[in-house]
DNA sequence: AATTATACATAAGAATATTATGTATTGCAA
DNA sequence: TTGCAATACATAATATTCTTATGTATAATT
């Protein structure tokens, strides 16, 4: 039993698929779990991807035509590696200023004073 | 007809909240459409509010005891105003931390340059 | 007189998450 | 060697929170 942060949770929707998009891109090729742990890497627990989130947003990327999926067999046990496909890197960008101009937003309103330049 | 700026629909989600608590900090009582038409003019139309998400979010805000609720004659239409209770003044900061904690850790993920500092 | 703005409310439906459950392999520690 | 934790996928039931649509009604503007 650890302490969950709890405030990672209602905030992240809305974010998954910006967040899959960003780090496919950085990284090039990685399979779902990959994904969760590389994320909890970096956030330092911060913000940790159930998987009852992580593979129904992957699986909806795929059919979205934004990933591309292959299968690989490690020992007897099989990964699937999502990557990036062309409209998904199209996309990436895109998400990543979606994101960074709400979050403008959001300062305008908590921060008025700060964030008014 | 205007253009929607369509990025704040999704990306809205589990701040609503955070927003009317704090707008209600910072102006001490307003009524629903006063909150919509400032977060509107603030945001240059960036988010817009709609009613179908606010006054439920005011509802339950009110139910779970952040929120006070008065209604008052304004000629022959009424309108309720919101101000924030106790527990809603001891929420605010939290609130607004929670959203500020999230976004630092989306900017580790989407900026990881930048902001590892 | 008709349209737009103000002001509230709720219902149907969609999107996206949580939680729980299931299957199965692999590695490690008791 | 046995059992637990970690790895690796997946889906179903449920909850939350939004969009869109609809409804009611007053006030102001054109």
């Amino acid at each position: 039993m650890y302490n969950c942060i709890m405030y990672s949770k209602q905030l992240l929707k809305g974010s998954l698929k910006t967040i899959i998009l960003t780090v496919l891109k950085e990284r090039g090729r990685m399979y779902g779990y990959e994904i969760t742990q590389h994320v909890k890497s970096i956030t330092e627990e911060g913000l940790v991807l159930t998987e009852g989130a992580l593979y129904p947003a992957l699986h909806k990327l795929e059919a979205e035509g934004f990933l591309l999926a292959e299968k690989e067999s490690i020992g007897r046990r099989v990964r699937k590696y999502y990557s990036l496909s062309e409209k998904g890197m199209e996309a990436v960008a895109e998400k990543v200023n979606e994101f960074d101009a709400f979050v403008q937003m959001m300062q305008l309103i908590l921060h008025p004073k700060t964030s008014k330049s």
